[in-house]
DNA sequence: CCTGCTTTCTACAACGTTGTAGGCAACGTT
DNA sequence: AACGTTGCCTACAACGTTGTAGAAAGCAGG
């Protein structure tokens, strides 16, 4: 059976409201009162009714996280850094997984979980500015890069910088036939677009020559789509001699589809992808890669979320940005 | 702005229980009278407040998953799973990390969601039986093996038989130095006991000897316990040529120790895993594991939760089956 | 002993929703 | 013409909580 104030309260012989004073920390209770109370509780093991509070109070203590996909192991690290840092606010997550279709996020952000949630941790992909502009304002801090400029608040890494160093780092131990793995034309390809620029930045600084025919598309970034990526390239016949793949897992296909192929990594190609999940640290071999600050970004999507829940609802849109680092491991660096 | 049924109401020129009953479905309204309450809503672009509608129904439409680590790949599968079930139900879920712990699923499973949430689907690592006795009996349905015979209800899978089976296939295939890693000794390690179990009835059966020797504990089930662990078993001397890990990526952690000590796999020494996680598709080798058939887990799981909150509640637990086949890849099979 | 202040507590209303009870037409049956 | 039945709708109360207003008791200062 679940127990309200009103059992607390006849139990400790005092009323409804003191019982929740004494559940809110209010400091004029004296401290036999509260010692009584706090015995009644404990006996009745009562809990408060969170629909209740909320209905009263307009806030629910639960924050939502949208990602696509969980089983992207980027998003499923992601979602534990941001469960980690809103427990520092006390927060509870609600993970939601929207599959990544426009209309499926239109649909969470627009509030599917609507007066459940306080804010909204989210990480769009097809969603554009336009989607965004039209809806309820409820508080939300986006990951990534698609909406750019939108009215909403914003941590993204910078991916062209990313992009560019990593692929120098390539020119620097000797490649010369760099392909690039992952590029998309649709609009849900903002990340692809952005690392696709850092690619072409870093080449024509080196003097190289950006060829259409070293960059494979990928429809989604999932492993799958890396070995035919990277399939594709070697029966193309381009013979790259390295390799940027756009993310992790279409790196780990690549190893694969190249180990298929009987090519030596990193002997014959150098590959590096973008993320810093944990399979590439036990790949075979291990994946050099550029490794955002997980939790960071995490920290920051929350700070920026409780700022707007405490503080101005109408101030400006603001965008922080979280550091990466380079992680040089065997795909690149010869024995 | 946020609207309220009396908004709407208003607008429609009705009673705020009439634009309820256009909400809910309710036969009884005149079509002209549901146009235009319909016609109000859609203006208002009205949302119900779950919260109020929780108070007072008693049902939030929200179930929980609560998993150990959602970074563990098993878990991220299932949590989509079960998203994906339990949308056909027209549930929202929560997911919540518990990290392990046997307080903090203490914590998770006497609900500090209280209120929140309708139901929860737990799948616990260290929680005991006596555990969930003392606890406000919230509909529950567990997953995996550790609290057997409790009071909730369970879905499970046979361990005992898929571990005997995937080790009989090793012994099929000729091996007979087999080594098993990730034994646990803890309360936490119930799958383990049963892998185990399982593995020890596949070699008698076979007329093979238990060698205490062979069995490598593992603390954790991560990647890096995994290569520790065969780290250890390659430098004791026992010289395995075959392995079985209790999960997939202790498996791909063995793979790692394996290729660091230029062992090759399987000529040498043959690696099976358990769980069929996505990466062990790709990996280098390909990994043989058994699968269970997570979307059955899943759906059985919310179908008993369902049958739970709608049925009769003090019904006695029950505890269902989910199935599993054998995954063969290279791993195993020579080329 | 009165006044004004502080501390401690209580009664009441309200948050947005839905179940219950009931009213009023319109209809078909006697 | 009176009656019961049905369809459609409304008023009210209640779910469990907390903010507001204010009462009662204690205290200090005159």
């Amino acid at each position: 059976m679940r127990h309200r104030l009103k059992d607390v309260a006849e139990r400790a012989g005092v009323s409804v409201k003191t019982v929740s004073n004494v559940v809110n920390g209010y400091v004029h209770v004296r401290p036999d009162t509260r010692a009584r109370v706090e015995e009644a509780i404990a006996e009745l093991n009562y809990r408060p009714n969170l629909s209740a509070r909320h209905l009263r109070k307009g806030r629910t203590g639960v924050i939502a996280l949208a990602v696509p996909e969980l089983d992207i192991p980027y998003f499923a690290e992601l979602a534990r850094y941001v469960v980690a840092a809103a427990a520092d606010f006390g927060w509870t997550v609600l993970i939601d997984q929207t599959g990544g279709g426009r209309e499926q996020e239109r649909v969470v952000a627009s509030g599917i979980t609507d007066h459940l949630i306080d804010g909204l941790i989210f990480s769009p992909l097809a969603l554009t500015a336009e989607d965004l502009a039209g809806l309820d304002n409820r508080p939300m801090v986006l990951l990534g890069e698609r909406v750019d400029h939108g009215p909403a608040d914003h941590v993204v890494i910078d991916n062209v910088g990313a992009a560019r160093e990593i692929t120098s780092h390539l020119i620097g131990l000797g490649r010369r036939r760099i392909a690039a793995i992952g590029s998309q034309r649709t609009p849900e390809g903002a990340s692809a677009r952005l690392r696709l620029t850092g690619y072409a930045d870093a080449l024509r600084a080196a003097g190289l020559d950006y060829d259409e025919a070293l960059v494979a598309p990928a429809p989604a970034w999932h492993r799958a789509d890396g070995a035919a990526a990277m399939r594709s390239l070697l029966t193309s016949g381009v013979r790259p001699d390295a390799v940027f793949c756009f993310n992790d897992t279409l790196a780990l296909g690549a190893l694969r589809a190249l180990h298929e192929a009987g090519l030596r990594v990193p002997e014959d190609v150098a590959v590096v992808g973008f993320d810093d999940i944990e399979d590439g640290r036990f790949s075979i071999p291990t994946l050099t890669t550029v490794a955002p600050d997980k939790a960071q970004i995490a920290r920051l999507a929350v700070e920026l979320l409780a700022e707007r829940l405490d503080g101005d609802r109408t101030a400006s849109a603001r965008e922080l940005s979280a550091p990466y680092r380079l992680e040089l491991r065997e795909s690149t660096q010869l024995p």
